[in-house]
DNA sequence: AAAGACTCCAACCGCCCTGGC
DNA sequence: CGCCAGGGCGGTTGGAGTCTT
């Protein structure tokens, strides 16, 4: 792997930094980023700029305090995803993935305090065992490959996290066409759906949540929970509406 | 007031995955 | 098929700011 490279500047970035940056990215646009750090003459290396876009120059990057709802949506998403911080900041508007990470890190995981602000959650503050399905292999031409074009063309990044939410053994496609034909099947069984053998894992290692969180939210870890393929996918699919 | 302890978060590190060749 | 570069991610760290004694 290649790390940043010696003689690159480290540490805290300036305000003249940011600038060039930010003139670089409204420019050139956001990827590249190997190309960046020339463009934008600066002395930072790829992942640098990158990290520092992403986590807070982006527009519309929330900061301060994370809202009652939004530590809980973390609480929960936390149980079903595990340490999957992209994914879950991909469901908190506004929110990075180092934001939530940093949060869970110095506030949630810390028992004491968690007891005290989140009584109720007592039993989510061991080990998160995250849903993790066997590899499956994918192929194209399934019933469901005419499903979800027009959805991923316009939401890339929001189908991918569904589809992503099996965690992180699945192979999950990257462009965009392989993302419409994404249903996971091995032999001749397109009858059953990715996320039959999804839920059907899950009972089988027993993955299950705390019997609170099931009842206090029947849209979603219910839906997960009852394998009722129906509400997880309602859920997933609220961001389109 | 000062020093040590603690908290928080921006930034870095190292690894994995993918696509191109 | 193997190698390499780029993008992306989660884990960890460093240091500035705040609190406590």
């Amino acid at each position: 792997m290649e790390s940043c490279l010696v003689g690159l500047r480290k540490g805290a970035w300036t305000s003249e930094e940011d600038d060039l940056l930010r003139k670089c990215i409204h420019k050139y646009g956001e990827g590249k980023w190997h190309q960046v750090p020339l463009k934008a003459g600066l002395n930072r290396c790829r992942k640098s700029c990158r990290l520092r876009w992403l986590n807070y120059l982006k527009p519309n990057i929330k900061r301060g305090e994370f809202a009652e709802d939004e530590v809980d949506l973390i609480l929960r998403l936390h149980k079903l995803l595990g340490n999957r911080w992209s994914l879950i900041a991909g469901r908190i508007p506004g929110r990075t993935a180092n934001d939530v990470k940093n949060y869970w890190n110095t506030r949630v995981r810390k028992t004491n305090h968690h007891l005290r602000n989140y009584p109720h959650e007592t039993k989510s503050i061991h080990k998160v065992k995250a849903i993790k399905p066997q590899p499956q292999a994918f192929k194209n031409n399934n019933k469901y490959s005419q499903e979800i074009p027009t959805i991923a063309k316009t939401q890339e990044n929001v189908v991918e996290k569904r589809l992503c939410i099996g965690e992180n053994h699945l192979k999950l496609p990257t462009t965009t066409t392989t993302m419409m034909c994404s249903i996971p099947t091995d032999d001749n069984d397109d009858d059953i759906t990715w996320w039959q053998r999804l839920l059907a894992e899950i009972e089988t290692e027993e993955v299950l949540f705390d019997k609170e969180i099931q009842s206090d939210d029947a849209g979603f870890s219910s839906g997960v929970l009852g394998h009722d393929v129906d509400q997880v996918w309602s859920f997933l699919n609220d961001d389109l509406d």
